[in-house]
DNA sequence: GCACTTAATTGATTTTAATCAAGGAACTGC
DNA sequence: GCAGTTCCTTGATTAAAATCAATTAAGTGC
């Protein structure tokens, strides 16, 4: 008998933005941070809100790339489908986080397909628009330079960890990647916050739900972790770090 | 009996570059293009050429990132230490291609290290001087965005393929990438023109040199490829494009 | 030309993980 | 509250690939 989902309320957000949220959430992104009030203002009325129900495509890899998102709230998964008819999951996306069309290249198709976890609300640019802000963004260069280098290292990171890992190991590093990203605490439990299958924590892990489930059984026997259905408990991360470099 | 090396030659440019070849390479970085000729002899002024021998590391993984490097000459390997004491490949590095400290942030350490496959020339550059040249060069925001936007997906096509794919499809993949980024013809055949030992091929193909042998011996047998000790030929790229798309 | 080193090959065995299957339990909608 | 659906668990079997080992052959340096 599995212990029943901590995860609860966690589809009840409003599709919708207030003007207070759009403008913390803009403000946070790392090319509008140190951006006067005013003109954050003035860049907020070019983004539109859009929400999105759990399950649905907010865009598909290989569609035109004509907008770039922010996600305002709640929670989304960046997919792609490699050969074999295998599923490849990127990346979960949390409140503050820009998807889409970056490059604000028209002629361009989007990378990636972005689906609602949970009840969503994005802000998105056209390209002309993002274009137009980023000619009068002082030191965007740099900034744009510093968010690509670190994808960049996130996408090697994930290189190396497919290369050279186990099952066992790679699952340790999604779990206590998740944990790092999304975990907070829930009714004094440390709690991944975000609904994901074992079908989904497989795609992230380049296995199958059978491997994830049997890995997740023992780690649960070992009282690493506490986990039921679409949920996940990290009750000792230092015993999963330690999978991650194993003495010589 | 396997076939002596086409390789003939590798190893044996000069350590040093002319000055055509300097104002070429340069010239060739996809943010200095359409420079005027003036411009490029000042910001040529402000690169240094080194050579280095084969085996030499030109810089390791977490040494300070003092400077942008720019490969003039010769093949080089980019690599970095996964888990389990694993060396995961990322890439072969040609004339024309950058690599090192492309942030330009000082204080950031390398990312990866890099290590000549064949005598090699590089020109390179600090971090100082080349903030300086970025600040002062049209467009350099839109076309780094795009440079790094190239790269984070072919870092994320190396997540695809080794997170759906078989050894022997990754293989096949590999093999097909270092041919249509480094195949040329010689003595009337097309070989992929750099030194590589059959454990080089396993760090990029995330395999061990047995697998690698064996794989390659069935294509051998098959007629679709040609090898022998650190050089392959493909004779038909066809049937390992195939093997990566099999019918449904 | 030969000794030595490095790289590759192939066989046998073990390990890891996928695949297939059956059954159980949480969640949802009526 | 219950039927149906979705998700998870566990067992058995198969397949893929790693590991270990021994041998062969190309290349290098003296």
């Amino acid at each position: 008998m599995r212990p029943k989902t901590p995860l609860t309320q966690v589809g009840t957000q409003a599709e919708s933005c207030s003007l207070d949220l759009r403008l913390h959430i803009l403000g946070q992104l790392p090319f509008f941070t140190d951006i006067p009030k005013q003109e954050l203002l003035r860049i907020s009325a070019n983004f539109i809100e859009r929400g999105f129900s759990p399950s649905q495509a907010i865009y598909r890899e290989g569609s035109q790339a004509e907008r770039l998102f922010v996600l305002a709230d709640g929670k989304v998964k960046l997919l792609k489908f490699g050969a074999n008819n295998r599923e490849v999951l990127l990346g979960i996306l949390k409140p503050g986080e820009f998807f889409g069309n970056f490059t604000y290249i028209s002629g361009d198709t989007y990378q990636e397909t972005a689906i609602a976890l949970t009840q969503v609300c994005t802000l998105s640019i056209s390209n002309e628009d993002f274009r137009a802000i980023v000619d009068r963004t002082p030191e965007f260069a740099i900034r744009s330079m510093q968010i690509m280098a670190a994808r960049l290292n996130a996408s090697t990171q994930k290189v190396l960890q497919l290369g050279s890992m186990s099952v066992e190991q790679r699952l340790a590093f999604t779990l206590l990647d998740l944990d790092k990203k999304l975990g907070l605490e829930r009714a004094g439990v440390r709690v991944i916050d975000v609904p994901l299958t074992q079908e989904e924590l497989a795609s992230m892990t380049a296995t199958t739900p059978e491997s994830v489930s049997r890995w997740m059984s023992q780690m649960r026997k070992l009282g690493v972790i506490k986990s039921g259905r679409k949920w996940v408990s990290l009750l000792k991360p230092g015993y999963l770090q330690e999978l991650l470099n194993p003495p010589a």
